[in-house]
DNA sequence: ATTAAAACCTGATATTTATCAGTGCCATAT
DNA sequence: ATATGGCACTGATAAATATCAGGTTTTAAT
């Protein structure tokens, strides 16, 4: 077991670059590199939790992280997923709420931890960054919105089609003649991305199998025909 | 009828002081005093469309307007209603996509028009503009994100007892012992709020009136018992 | 005032989805 | 090696919801 600690270099951090923090003054990297917290964390941890309030913001570096909501002390419901380079927490931090969803990993990960009164020292630094979150949030808004549509108007099946569309766009990878999503879920997890119970969950994917649309190794799930999974899904955007 | 010009002074604009123009210096209200453009939209007029590029944001003086978005070509979902000092399309600006939704007025309405230049502009001689806008779309998104969970999770019937509650908190107007909702929508709308067949809303209405819950006159749906309302919307937040 | 269109309403039925019960598999801890 | 718990799976059934068909009322237009 490795108790070291982990250096990590803001300035070569690749998942940076296309984050919030991408056009950050030197000056600015430099402050983040020297006040960020980086720490390790397994499977299963949680980063914080839904009512609990915020005093920072999280980067993930490695590893993937689910956001989830337990609305009224049942089921619950993941609002997103967030693999390397992506932020955590901003959102209540600036609305100044407390946390409305609760971070736990998905998988061993190292993520960084960015205090609040180094974020609003930045932004006085540098501007730009504020512009970077608004852009970040709307982009995240948009995903939303369509996600309520989805809900509001789509069967399951259709939802389902188009989960596996979105996984690909965040964690697909391209392999010969398939699309290798990497990302494990449960199928309990799956359904609570898309409101449907775990057993339907399975009956779909069982389904998808059949047909030649999805193919799975190893807790991974592959999409081997897009085009057709694309129909299914019946987009609109 | 009146076809001349609206003369609206962002100075004394009551909307602008919960909005995000709050604390803009006195440059910057002047500013957009200056040159925001106000206009009357009848009923049913609409301000932008799924789509288009957007060029400006839009501030609601008076009146309400239904945010839509047309999900594969058949049945639409509202994503947000707007009333008086509300922004809209500022999303679709920041994040540098074609507006996502479609802006139609549900009643007569003032509304002003600031174009994307001026924005920039504002934002760059007054910073905290971009916090203010950061803490709006973060408050949506928190709303987005109760709805997901909302439709993920809970049956029809909360839902409704839910967007009534809502509308509680926008348009709420206490009178005597009940509280009027001042916002005129139909069945088929408020369906298309909560995820459900206008039939249903209609017998969910016809139920919640026979319980004691609402009552309707004038199209205008009153709030008679809140606590049990509020039971039946079984809220987690 | 008359007509047309839109919205509202109701009951019956079909479809979708959730729930329940039971089984098997597999990882991991003892 | 074997118990144990979690997850995956399957079929049957129940419940929620959509759709359809037929009305009535309200609203708006001529």
């Amino acid at each position: 077991m490795n108790h070291g600690k982990i250096q990590l270099n803001c300035h070569t951090c690749e998942g940076r670059k296309n984050g919030i923090f991408c056009d950050l003054s030197h000056q600015g990297i430099e402050n983040l590199n020297v006040e960020k917290i980086t720490n390790k964390y397994k499977k299963d941890q949680n980063l914080f939790v839904e009512g609990n309030s915020p005093f920072g913001l999280y980067c993930v570096h490695s590893g993937k992280v689910k956001l989830t909501k337990t609305n009224s002390a049942v089921r619950e419901t993941i609002i997103r997923l967030a693999g390397p380079g992506e932020v955590l927490g901003h959102r209540s931090l600036f609305s100044e709420t407390s946390y409305s969803a609760t971070a736990k990993t998905l998988e061993d990960s190292v993520i960084c931890f960015v205090s609040k009164t180094l974020i609003m020292k930045l932004i006085q630094s540098d501007p730009h960054l504020c512009c970077n979150i608004v852009r970040n949030i709307s982009e995240q808004m948009g995903a939303a919105e369509n996600r309520i549509a989805s809900l509001s108007t789509k069967p399951q099946k259709e939802r389902f089609a188009e989960m596996l569309l979105l996984l690909k766009e965040a964690f697909g990878e391209k392999q010969d003649q398939e699309i290798k999503l990497n990302i494990k879920l449960t199928r309990e997890e799956m359904g609570s991305m898309i409101g449907a119970a775990s057993e339907n969950v399975i009956r779909l994917i069982t389904e998808f199998k059949k047909n030649g649309l999805i193919a799975e190794s190893d807790k991974t799930i592959s999409i081997l025909n897009l085009a057709k999974l694309e129909g299914l899904a019946n987009l609109s955007y």
